[in-house]
DNA sequence: GTTTGTGAACCACTTCACAGCC
DNA sequence: GGCTGTGAAGTGGTTCACAAAC
């Protein structure tokens, strides 16, 4: 695991030999979310103060965090916000395209598929499979939905980047194995079940059942005996390399 | 953020004053899921080793957290499953109700009213909620949609729990802020959006864009130098008191 | 005066390793 | 012999507090 650091062939700003926390990776799609409104409302500078406050963080999470990123900031004056937006972006590699393909068009992946908002920073969807024999040839948005088995033949024509499974927990593994099998090396699984992955392969999950029932566990914790009560703030999450 | 422990109300098993780690909490439901199976399987007894694997983590953890809740393990011979758990159930409130309402019914809120698998264990949607006038009065499995405005009204009458935001962006804020002046404590935010609540909301988030840029992250690092790679684990998510 | 960038202190969680109990 | 429960050690992340830069 102590994986030597990739030197980056930068184009641009002073390079430096960093590795990036994985709670670190986590917030900066939410400061780059900030800073995108902020660019939108015409403010060209913005302080980790005022950024912190903005994504529901500290200042000194905010410095430290994009110091990791390099030194783009300006003591006594802050953040320049399009440059900022334009290193988040790039460490992010929102500045290429990420093809996505959804697995399972139940309620759920239906609504993904129709899901504005995935476009704007490079994802696409360009592939849509199903189980349901019934369902194929359908399309949503444009883009046809087709046989869980053509998954195979169709990421050697059409690379695929993100795998996102959308589909009965009891065969979410089999998906996932599939995925990985057709040379997907990103997965977001949304199925209510565990599922691994070999090395190489990331993996993330949305869970929402997991959620409610956390939020279950800390409204019981505050009611009884109502000593111990509080706010739920959803923090870091992992990501090993 | 010291406060004292809850006594709490014990019908059985030895207490204990037990105060568990926010990680730990984020485990639970995953462990419950698979004891769930487990006993669905018939399967009587389980070792740490054993549900860690099912559950993706090691075994270690498992007897760590699963100490938090007190002693329900026989050394030399592993858990029992039913009572196992029964302890994580009453542990994560699950033998109560609770009522869930939904904000927002485009594609995403739509789906998740149509979601089976939270009447499974207490959760049950109560009420839906939605700003479109010309949605209001349809139905979704038999609950009618309201407007928005109605919610202060609603909430005294039919007491609600955890409140779902699937409202855009823009008005997200305004919908967690009516709904905690409706008496709601509990809050499942899916706008991608940082929304801020007073002390003693508990409030959690999914944010599909923030995953795939997670995802996006570490795609980039694995093929550029390709000196990093890897397997980005789901990890825990915080929760204070 | 203001605000960044960062060592140092602190804290939470994970992992190790083994004593204690079956 | 097998497996839990747990102190102790290790790891990663947060917060503090301040020197450096504007």
């Amino acid at each position: 695991m102590a994986a030597p650091l990739s030197p980056r062939q930068d184009g641009a700003a002073g390079t430096r030999p960093r590795r990036i926390p994985e709670a670190t990776v986590a917030r900066l799609p939410v400061y780059l979310r900030s800073l995108v409104e902020l660019e939108g409302a015409g403010v060209t500078t913005v302080s980790s103060e005022r950024l912190a406050e903005r994504c529901g963080v500290n200042a000194a999470k905010v410095r430290k965090d994009l110091s990791h990123l390099g030194s783009y900031g300006t003591r006594g004056v802050g953040y320049e916000v399009g440059l900022l937006l334009a290193q988040i972006s790039r460490e992010l590699g929102l500045t290429q395209d990420w093809p996505i393909a959804i697995v399972g068009l139940g309620n759920l992946g239906h609504a993904l598929a129709n899901y504005r908002g995935f476009e704007a920073r490079g994802f696409r969807i360009v592939a849509l499979f199903d189980a349901d024999p019934a369902r194929v040839g359908e399309r949503i948005d444009g883009i046809p939905i087709r046989a869980v088995h053509e998954l195979s033949d169709l990421t050697a024509t059409l690379p695929i980047a993100i795998g996102i499974i959308a589909v009965p927990a009891a065969v979410a593994q089999q998906v996932a194995d599939q995925l990985i099998e057709a040379g997907v090396r990103s997965i977001l699984n949304f199925a209510p079940t565990v599922i691994t992955v070999p090395d190489g392969v990331s993996l993330r999950k949305v869970d929402l059942s997991v959620e409610l029932q956390i939020l279950s566990f800390y409204s019981q914790r505050r009611e009884p005996g109502d000593a111990d009560a509080g706010d739920v703030e959803d923090g870091a999450r992992e990501a090993s390399a």
